[in-house]
DNA sequence: CGGTTTTGACCCGCGC
DNA sequence: GCGCGGGTCAAAACCG
């Protein structure tokens, strides 16, 4: 009369598994919040060491000044190019997406393509086709250890102004392309804002539920960095991620001598 | 048909 | 001088 219900088995299994995952789940959490606390630290001794004042651009990541460009976020692109001489951006793609395709707001004609000694990735060459004589270069490779993430790297500066349609496709709600990360070699001229497309790379950590109300002030970055750690992790995405980060460090650790 | 992509060949700088 | 690796060229193929 009262056989076992096999739904009952497969409920229990699956609510050890959540248990099981809400607790890797809190680790993670703990684990992101040391790392927080002791990027603070280390934020604030560069301060005290450093007589000078960060590099604009430097400051630019901080303050997000994108969203000081572009207030109204429909209108934001995720990348930005920089029109400093030489410039780095990192792009997550679909890693399916076997494409080294970045759309930036310029229109790139490919002219070559590299498999380099370091990395299986192919590496693509790129020069801007949206003006003739347009000296700028741009070479996009998967990144060696998380291949949801491209590496564009751009050389020179544009000799024309972008085209707005492309640019505003980044921000289109199919877009799956997101600018994470961003460095840039930084020159004098990097600093000084010339033209509506200044040597700036901006940062969008497009995280869901953040606050990104822009602040000024300096003293808003802890605050600031508690709601993105709060955010990120209510984040199933990021802490899946982060998930993977940590299994793979684990399997890569290197291994002790056996006897 | 014109612009773009592909891909093998070539060039050049660097380390040994 | 030689080999290696990264960057570029250029002809053919492809595409809208």
């Amino acid at each position: 009369m009262d056989a076992p219900n096999p739904n009952n088995e497969k409920v229990g299994t699956l609510r050890e598994e959540l248990e099981q995952l809400q607790k890797e789940n809190e680790a993670l959490r703990l684990m992101l919040e040391v790392m927080t606390r002791k990027y603070r630290l280390l934020h604030e001794a560069y301060l005290r060491e450093s007589n000078s004042d960060f590099p604009t651009i430097c400051r630019g990541f901080t303050r997000f000044d994108l969203h000081e460009q572009f207030p109204d976020k429909s209108l934001r692109p995720e990348v930005q190019v920089s029109a400093a001489s030489s410039s780095q951006v990192f792009v997550k793609t679909d890693p399916r997406d076997e494409s080294l395709i970045v759309k930036d707001g310029f229109q790139w004609r490919k002219y070559g393509q590299k498999v380099t000694k370091n990395n299986p990735s192919p590496r693509a060459y790129f020069k801007c086709s949206m003006a003739p004589g347009c000296p700028v270069k741009k070479k996009v490779q998967r990144c060696l250890d998380d291949k949801a993430f491209l590496m564009a790297t751009y050389e020179g500066q544009h000799n024309h102004d972008v085209d707005p349609t492309i640019g505003q496709s980044l921000s289109s709600p199919g877009s799956s392309a997101t600018a994470i990360i961003s460095a840039t070699t930084p020159t004098s001229e990097s600093c000084v804002p010339v033209n509506p497309f200044r040597p700036s790379i901006t940062l969008d950590l497009n995280l869901s539920g953040s606050n990104h109300e822009n602040s000024n002030s300096d003293n808003c970055d802890d605050k600031r960095i508690e709601d993105c750690v709060a955010a990120m992790t209510k984040d199933p995405d990021f802490t899946a991620a982060l998930a993977a980060a940590v299994a793979r460090s684990i399997v890569e650790q290197p291994k002790p001598p056996t006897p």
